[in-house]
RNA sequence: GGCGGGGUAGCCAAGUGGUAAGGUCGCGGUCUGCAAAACCGCUAUUCGCGGGUUCGAUUCCCGCCCCCGCCUCCA
């Protein structure tokens, strides 16, 4: 598999950044580049094979080729404004993805239209010509300097590092139209190949059950709900735990939610590890979870059921907690169960190691179990409130008392 | 108005033409000095609303309501 990820990092906005920063634009994109990078560390997403940049001189000429490929081919045509423009008449397809009838479309009023260059309203720009407001910003190009159009370089990357026909493309909904139907015309155009088999389109997150918006002041960013004390691998189990399709509500009580359900697959994991580690004279019963519709790999392999797959997962978690309690689970099994958790946890990154336990945590406890044995509970009480109040938590067990780090780990 | 995605227990959420996974919360129990964790039990005669098809529909069909998104130079 090889995965990219494309980063535009030359637009209206970035231009009008670094202008009024006074600063070059790739200076001014850099800040922003890393702390995306700093996001998708947080939240544990696997880094893709590529980030190609928009701006890369090897891309810009890509485009500019593919550009003129799609004018010799009468696709696209310069306009009297110097920019080029896709010529949507020419490509029937233009609007199946998105399900328009071209015909039919109202304009939302959103954005003001330049109609008098351009041959149809909906002909979108591949290379936008130089004015004054791209001040330094701009490449040389048969048809003038100027900047790459909105869609193109998605289409130019993409095909210059996964060939002509690429099997999954990702995005939201919200760029469904115009963003992929213009990459599939302008890839399509030039190759006359299927540019996508599959498109896997997300849907929104909600906040509170309204779109983000800083004006409804609902708009959070990831710092924010790190600042809340949650942690990246919290937030990633709960924006992860509904169906991609579906929209997402984050909520307080959801990422509440998510710790308590990340407390119970440490806690079962925990339990699992001693069992592996322990001189154990439990009856093994290593049976697989049976009896239930999907396996957890099944569940995934059907559009990504992540809802499914977790719900295998809890169950699988209840059925060997059951027979840890019932002492038929002995290391051998154990260890099949905390191997399957690494080919889930593969796919999941929900996991975490185990604590280190730091000197004065664990002087703490050892005095809670000599007073625990001296049956002194009012000082074993006053030191389990201790070590709450520290963050840990006690538990007595037949073989003695556990300490777990709880919440926020 | 057009197109797409949603509407399932307090909350989150899967699912199927044959009678509702899982998570979380709450309550009761086992265990415990008390807890915690784990386990057991309880918590939707019902799946937005109204019709229809069917022996039977939450699942299929028709109509309607609500929420979210998109409808061309913001990527």
């Amino acid at each position: 598999m090889h995965r990219v990820m494309n980063i535009t990092d030359v637009d209206d906005k970035t231009i009008r950044g670094a202008r009024e920063a006074k600063i070059p634009l790739r200076e001014f994109t850099a800040p922003f580049k890393q702390a995306f990078f700093n996001d998708i560390d947080t939240l544990r997403i696997k880094r893709a094979d590529d980030f190609p940049t928009a701006t890369d001189q090897q891309y810009i000429d890509r485009m500019i080729a593919m550009i003129a490929t799609l004018i010799t081919r009468g696709l696209a045509y310069q306009a009297d404004d110097k920019s080029v423009y896709f010529r949507i008449n020419k490509f029937p397809d233009y609007g199946k993805l998105a399900h328009f009838d071209l015909t039919q479309l109202q304009s939302t009023g959103r954005v003001k239209h330049d109609e008098y260059d351009k041959e149809h309203i909906g002909d979108f720009a591949l290379w936008k010509a130089w004015d004054e407001e791209d001040g330094a910003v701009g490449w040389e190009s048969p048809w003038g300097r100027g900047r790459p159009g909105w869609h193109i370089e998605c289409s130019a990357m993409a095909t210059a590092l996964l060939g002509d026909e690429i099997d999954i493309h990702c995005g939201g909904v919200d760029n469904i139209f115009p963003h992929h139907e213009a990459e599939i015309a302008q890839s399509e155009g030039c190759t006359g190949k299927k540019f996508v088999r599959y498109w896997l389109h997300c849907a929104h997150l909600l906040v509170d059950g309204q779109k983000m918006s800083k004006s409804l002041g609902n708009f959070y960013t990831l710092a924010d709900v790190l600042e809340k004390g949650y942690t990246g691998r919290e937030i990633r189990y709960a924006l992860m735990r509904v169906h991609y399709r579906a929209p997402l509500n984050f909520t307080w009580d959801g990422m509440e939610e998510a710790r308590q359900s990340l407390g119970r697959i440490d806690d079962w994991l925990m339990r699992l590890r001693e069992c592996s580690a322990s001189v154990s004279l439990a009856k093994g019963n290593g049976r697989q979870a049976g009896s239930l519709p999907y396996t957890f790999e099944e569940a995934l392999d059907d559009d990504l059921n992540i809802s499914a797959a977790l719900g295998f997962l809890f169950e699988t978690i209840r059925e060997t907690n059951r027979a840890m309690d019932r002492g038929e689970v002995d290391p051998a099994s154990a260890n099949v169960w905390l191997n399957w958790w690494e080919r889930v946890d593969s796919v999941l990154a929900i996991g975490h190691g185990e604590d280190e336990i730091p000197a004065e945590i664990s002087q703490l406890a050892r005095a809670r179990e000599q007073a625990r044995l001296a049956k002194d509970w009012r000082k074993s009480d006053e030191l389990r409130n201790e070590l709450n109040a520290r963050g840990w938590e006690t538990r007595d067990t037949k073989d003695g008392q556990k300490i777990t780090r709880r919440a926020g780990t």
